[in-house]
DNA sequence: TCTTGACCTTCCAGTTACTGGAACCCTTAT
DNA sequence: ATAAGGGTTCCAGTAACTGGAAGGTCAAGA
């Protein structure tokens, strides 16, 4: 399989695809030509790092993640952990965008939205005082 | 004052200081030895985009905030129509989160931790029926 | 006066995870 | 023969800093 053919099959990018042997997350076969050959096991891969990088595990996390799939020998708990760290990291986002919601949701019903210049948002970033 | 002295003022490390002054979002003054001198309006700038910052405006939209904040002249429509988009990106980046943190918390719940190689985590990873 | 330490300066490189574009090669069909 | 539509490499740019090196300045103490 070429690399638009893989690229149509994960979903992912041609530009990414490439990307990822770069940094080494996948070692696809190159035919005569000097073109990428993609095994079912490439395309796997890929698949795999699709679905990390969807749950937002970093790219380096899905590099430790692919490790761990490829060895028999691994223990659920340091899947586990990874994954813990991950969701307290997504949680921690979460929380810091819900607050920003919040402030902001409540800055833009304060507003008239007129053509008038007064307005409540610019008076919170001038002062701070956050009311 | 001094930058040290604006950076404890307004929470902002020295180098962020330096860098908004890169891109034009402030211009201080220079004294004879080179150092540069904020005034009282360059604090108080420097703090109304940190404020922004803090709540998610890109350094872009912090640019046309403080123009806005500028202007005499302006509408509140312009500053409540930027918070808007603003709030509606955060929204999505938000949802984004939530719909990772339950998928993630769900796999790891379904995870034993131990030391045995079983893992659904990476099952799903793996397969991406996500159930 | 000298020195020490804490400031300050500029400039360059690195971070994350791609993305766009240029210049060029290969294949297939007309 | 040529044109379209693959593929290749390499370089640069994105956002918003951050770290570090090399060096100038300032205030205080011996």
């Amino acid at each position: 399989m070429n690399i638009s053919d893989v690229a149509k099959a994960t979903g992912l990018p041609v530009k990414t695809i490439r990307y990822y042997e770069d940094i080494d997350l996948i070692t696809p076969g190159r035919g005569e030509n000097g073109y990428r050959r993609f095994s079912v096991q490439d395309q796997h891969r890929l698949a795999f790092i699709g679905r990390a990088r969807s749950l937002g595990f970093s790219v380096e996390a899905c590099r430790s993640l692919l490790l761990l799939y490829n060895d028999r020998d691994r223990a659920s708990a340091d899947v586990k952990r990874i994954a813990r760290e991950h969701l307290a990291e997504i949680e921690r986002k979460r929380d810091e965008l819900t607050q920003m919601r919040d402030t902001l949701s409540h800055l833009i019903s304060a507003c008239a939205g007129n053509d008038r210049p007064d307005c409540p948002i610019l008076a919170d970033l001038a002062s701070g005082d956050g009311s």
